[in-house]
DNA sequence: AGTAATTACGAGGTACGTAACAATC
DNA sequence: GATTGTTACGTACCTCGTAATTACT
């Protein structure tokens, strides 16, 4: 017995007739007509019940197709596993605490590993180093180095915030402005940024700050709108600066070094990646 | 993907290395290998971590022995049920208020039926008829001819019962014996007789009856000590008539007429039977 | 040396498709 | 006549086993 022919007889209970089920599965009547008799006589039993011309599953037929299913299912299901892991296998999650070293590391591997798909997710510095640490991902960014013997750290960016308005705003003339000039105004902000958003909290506690979960929406709501917002000055952004003024934020808190870490017993692929982002963030 | 490959990795987890499990297999080193070549081929994936003549299962190999695991126990079920439902095709399910026409069918099925198999069951008369209606049993042996249009039933056989006891006992030399004769003689009896042992409780109530489960233990018992017994005369406990009598029972109610009894719609096979015991019966 | 795995190669068998046939709707 | 299923036949492919090769213990 072989899981072919389960197939083939799955397919004839699906499609009522040998010729059909041939049809569907591609094959010719004759060769599926030889391997439905095999099946019979391996499981011993007559499973259609024949007149000259036409072929019904009987009793015995119908136990077998019920089975076959079963068996086939435990197939699916040992497929659906090798699938999942070969998905595994060229997916690298990467945890960080920020968008920004996210799209960096996406473009360097999109340049030199073509077939590994990032995974990103952007959570808080102890989540990162715990999933780190549990090998829930493969790589952490993080705005401290991780001070572990089994993990290797190296600087990978720095991320400046600018502060982004019409032309028109009483602060779009200035050369810097800190956080206590912008304290009070009212911020679009996208929803996904990771700790940046406590930053804003922390030091804009005036400041109604709109969420924004769609990423589309947020970019509409940028070009139509004389709402402020935040950029790190990404060359993606440089959509509308002429409309835009965009002034950089003096505070120490609005710049961010982050770091790139991995477990030092990391599989081949997550090194060549690490190796390849530590070069790129010693070159910028 | 197909059966036998996975019955392969399964014989190669199991054996350690792929000669072994070759040699298990009654295959070929280079057979086997090149199975487990597709095999991973199919999978998307490697199984076995290899130096040059070595062949580990690695991570995914275990998966897949896993998952190989549960697709064969399926399989097995599969077959399993249909090898109950090959023995349950070749058996004839007899309900049967006494033993002795489970004899008689069983040697005429035995002569005239090679490959088909009794199971009988002793039960009660309105079990028997219950049994039969409900398709329960194929066939039914009765005292009375059950009166359903659904069910056919003839004469198939009498059983006499006749009075055994060592040669000196008090009722050894009498022609015939009555139940009054005997009402208060210890009585050895085997529990397997169906309504004869209602019998012996009604017409012996003064009787000590030895219940004997074990069908040898019994007949060891009767040929090894002075205890009486009963006996239909059939040919197989002619075994030693010259240390014991035999005197028929006068009552009405030591003679039974049996009936078999089948559905109207039963299988050919049942019919055949039921015809073949038919003939016999009106033979003797 | 001995064991284990892979590669090469030739033979055998098996399964496929085309074609012919039979029977039912 | 169209559809459905089985049988016949020749071919092509595939898998098997033997033998040779390589590497590790």
């Amino acid at each position: 017995m072989e899981l072919e022919q389960l197939r083939q007889l799955e397919a004839v209970a699906r499609c009522g007739t040998i010729s059909a089920a041939a049809k569907a599965l591609r094959t010719t009547q004759p060769s599926l007509s030889r391997s439905m008799k095999k099946l019979e006589a391996d499981l011993g039993q007559e499973l259609f019940s024949r007149t000259r011309n036409r072929a019904v599953l009987n009793d015995a037929g119908r136990l077998a197709v019920e089975h076959a299913g079963r068996v086939l299912a435990e197939e699916r299901r040992m497929r659906e596993a090798f699938d999942e892991l070969a998905k595994r296998q060229r997916t690298v999650r990467v945890a960080s605490v920020a968008p920004a070293p996210n799209w960096r590391l996406g473009s360097i591997v999109v340049e030199r590993f073509s077939g590994v798909v990032l995974e990103p997710d952007l959570v808080g510095d102890a989540e990162a180093e715990h999933q780190l640490a549990n090998r829930a991902c493969d790589l952490a960014i993080t705005r401290r180095p991780i001070q572990l013997p089994t993990v290797a750290c190296v600087p990978f960016m720095t991320e400046d915030l600018y502060f982004s308005a019409p032309n028109g705003h009483r602060l779009a003339k200035r050369g810097t402005v800190s956080f206590d000039d912008l304290n009070g105004e009212t911020f679009l902000v996208f929803e996904q940024i990771g700790f940046w958003m406590e930053v804003c909290r922390r030091f804009l506690p005036d400041s109604q700050i709109i969420v924004q979960k769609d990423r589309m929406v947020f970019m509409q709501l940028i070009n139509s709108t004389e709402l402020c917002y935040f950029t790190t000055l990404v060359p993606e952004n440089d959509a509308d600066h002429t409309a835009r003024a965009v002034v950089p934020i003096a505070d120490a808190e609005a710049h961010a070094t982050f770091f790139l870490c991995k477990r030092a017993d990391a599989p081949d692929r997550t090194n060549a990646i690490f190796q390849a982002a530590t070069q790129q963030g010693a070159d910028a």
